[in-house]
DNA sequence: TCTTATACCTAAGAAACCTATGTATTAGAA
DNA sequence: TTCTAATACATAGGTTTCTTAGGTATAAGA
């Protein structure tokens, strides 16, 4: 088991490269997809992944629109114009703080 | 200019593993040989190195020892055992996490 | 019928950090 | 010689980000 602090500040990076990469998805539908990929090791709780949704909203780098399935409501997320020129951006950033922590800690870079 | 939130949770790891390479360290030298090893990237606050010593100190990874120069008093820490023992998980924690987000991201492993 | 999965959400608190500030010594420049 | 920058320690208050815990409701399957 590793330590879940090292996550902090990640969670953005991650909702805006996979929306990226699907186009859009609904809150629930995130938190299973990083399950997937990630084989189980990373697990987003709800407590932190609507927050941030609604705050990457307000600060528009996503809008939402409402499917209704049934009598059930989803509401799925997508990069806005502004979302979408930031990924890059953000996985950049994760690069570089990679390349850093590799010098300081003066390891063989990870798999 | 990378974001600073990315670091949360790295600090413990990175001090750890420079006392693990030196032997030991006072403080101040401690921000000083991050700055060197990362190139000026990654900058150690005060205000988040001591409080994090403190602790570490408290939960008996680390050992001090004072000593005088002129009328200065420097404050040299090392790894006490349990300490030592803990370098190396550290590592892997940071490792694999990186492998995990590199899955997660679906990029390349950065360099 | 009962449990699990799906699907949204918020509130309270913990943890880690930054900013700002304080104190004091020493070295070097003007 | 005086002033600034570097050295060297430390704490207080505030922010951000996350976890824990709880709430509501529909749908599927045992």
């Amino acid at each position: 088991m590793y330590s879940k602090e090292l996550l902090k500040g990640t969670l953005q990076t991650v909702i805006l490269k996979l929306l990226s990469d699907e186009g859009k998805m609904y809150g629930y539908e995130i938190t299973q997809k990083v399950k997937e990929l990630s084989d189980g090791h990373m697990v987003l709780t709800e407590g932190a992944l609507y927050p941030t949704l609604h705050k990457l909203e307000a600060e528009g780098f996503l809008e939402t629109e409402k499917v209704s399935i049934g009598k059930r409501v989803r509401k799925y997320y997508k990069l806005t114009h502004t979302g979408t020129s930031s990924v890059a951006e953000k996985i950049d950033e994760f690069t570089h703080f990679i390349t850093i922590m590799n010098k300081v800690l003066q390891i063989k870079p990870a798999i």
